[in-house]
DNA sequence: CTTTGTAATGTAAAGGTTTACATTAAAAAT
DNA sequence: ATTTTTAATGTAAACCTTTACATTACAAAG
């Protein structure tokens, strides 16, 4: 069907050991014969069979995303940004989901194996032991946010318990000190690293982190909806919802307005990520930034370090910092509690 | 590093033909024989290389997925729907942005040959031309919202004339005559279809197309807002804006609302796509409903009919259709003239 | 004119599978 | 006991490259 190498060298009049040369520029070839074969090749529309390149070369000229999920706008960013430093490099993505499933993660990898030169794998659900032993030794592999510390493997985490402990902080600053917060499932580990930073901020504040105000959601808007359905019900209703992930914020914003209630005067609403959409909002909203796309680009530039040898040895953990996005969804209150503690404090 | 099928054949004391028949159960082998066979597999840990079993069996078990960009939640769906149907058949992804640059659109066409079974291309921004000229002809294409009514492809289009003309309509219904549009760019057919939608629309009607009501877009939130803040600058200023894309409507309920007006009782604004989040947004947006998740779908599932040979012969093209999902961002007007007008109807 | 050195090109092995065809072993038929 | 049939397994070619090593041709040096 196809012309192959052989088509092309015969029909130049000259080996294939000499095609392969041009085709890969390796070494001298009498410039006539390049540009005989360099026409040939045009003629023919001769391209290298990945395959056979890839079965001597060990090389495919790939990258593997293993990511839990394809929903929303968060993951669609974190493969833009890899999409982009990949193309960057002349390489291309192989993306997968797996949906949180060992099975499917399982297969990810196995069809992986060979196909991709790397691998970068974001799994904040799955515990590591499932991971790890499928995890192939034979190429580079990133772990982003994924359960880490790991000596084996290079792991990107982006700072969840920071960026959670500096907005409750800022929650609590506005007065705020009844916050529902709507996380994303028990066992993952950036529902649980944020937990852990808002339940330390409102400790150091003297607040103990009352459990009935925390709530189980799953990263969707419809949980997010549907949990703030069940928040509002509560007769002593909180001042501020943070929600873990801002496709949450955005259905709780939602149950807050079918409510008849008011973002921000009547209650504060915040989210995690700052998806591109945030700021579009109304009211915009205020979120924790996660620089989604540049995780994308970082993986990436990672896998890339380890391909090209320009970085051995150890594997290295990259923290990556968030930072504040202030915008509308949230208000200063002035309750009488919050006066008395003002006096107390001061 | 990794063991291969002569490991695994020496092993378990056979030759490696027999552990290729067990490996694809094709021919009978005897059960002891196969059991031994197996444990040695798991034992060595042993993976087929799929570089070789793609080189002789011409079968790369990978789809590839080429899209123009991967802004937002329209294209993020479209991978969403296409991973889940190709992984339905063990098969994997290889997705690829082309920013609608034909370089790119080459490079990405170049890369999949050899490495993909069969090819999605998404591309309503490059002409056709250049499209057709980097097509493989060794594997089924199938072409996504793109300039269609090609013969040797099957397409996918959707009814983007037919969604604005149903939109422009309900407009229309609502009392709205003065309606400014939001397009996707010249060049883009999608933006092109509904624009000729909406126009049609409008005549049937007996109204004039203003063309000073056009506005160019991008198909990005930014663009919208900025699209609008000119709109809302007119003197004459329209009474709903439809935006050809969710993503603009986003932007344009942003400038609004930053200008003190409400929707929908100031000013009416619909979408296109119906992205997930629509439905979310406050108000919910009314939206041209796109099945986009399912175009994934469709689209994986075709090439799966041509690659198990399920379909032969002559290319096709496939319309899908638009429904309407009304939200709350769009209200009934009763200005003069179209009490007047409702008047000379009866 | 012969030898040496070098630039250009060619030869063949290797990479890991699948599978058509060949072989062997054992059971069934004669 | 010999032949035929069948089931199970083995052998080797093919898929298409890259590249170490071999060869050739020719110019420069002796």
């Amino acid at each position: 069907m196809h012309s192959n190498i052989i088509d092309v060298a015969k029909k130049a009049g000259v080996s294939i050991a000499t095609v392969s040369r041009v085709l890969n520029d390796s070494e001298k070839v009498k410039s006539e014969t390049r540009e005989k074969i360099l026409a040939v090749i045009d003629e023919l529309k001769y391209v290298p069979n990945p395959a056979a390149r890839g079965l001597i070369m060990r090389r495919t000229e790939a990258i593997g995303l293993l990511l839990p999920d394809l929903h929303g706008e968060f993951f669609s960013e974190i493969i833009r940004g890899a999409d982009e430093a990949v193309q960057a490099q002349s390489y291309h993505l192989i993306v997968s989901s797996s949906h949180n499933d060992s099975k499917e993660i399982e297969a990810a990898l196995r069809f992986m194996r060979g196909r991709v030169d790397a691998i970068i794998v974001m799994s904040p659900q799955v515990d590591s032991e499932i991971l790890l032993a499928n995890l192939p030794k034979s190429v580079p592999v990133v772990l982003l946010n994924c359960r880490t510390s790991n000596p084996h493997f290079d792991t990107i985490m982006t700072d969840g318990y920071g960026g959670a402990r500096e907005m409750t902080n800022y929650l609590l600053d506005l007065g705020h000190t009844r916050i529902a917060v709507l996380t994303g499932g028990e066992n993952n580990i950036e529902s649980q690293e944020r937990l852990r930073g808002f339940r330390s901020a409102l400790r150091e504040r003297d607040i103990t982190p009352n459990r009935s105000l925390e709530f189980a959601g799953n990263f969707t808007e419809v949980s997010g909806y549907e949990t703030v359905r069940e928040v509002l019900l509560l007769k002593d209703r909180p001042t501020a919802i943070f929600a873990f992930n801002d496709s949450m914020a955005i259905g709780a914003i939602k149950a807050i307005r079918e409510e008849g209630l008011k973002i921000p005067s009547d209650i504060s609403v915040c989210g995690f990520d700052d998806i591109p959409v945030a700021k579009f909002l109304s009211p915009s909203l205020t979120s924790v930034c996660v620089p989604i796309h540049d995780l994308g680009v970082m993986a990436v530039n990672r896998v890339f370090d380890r391909i090209k040898k320009r970085t051995k040895g150890a594997s290295a953990h990259m923290f990556v910092s968030t930072t504040l996005s202030i915008r509308n969804s949230c208000k200063k209150i002035n309750t009488m509690s919050n006066l008395e503690k003002e006096g107390n404090a001061a």
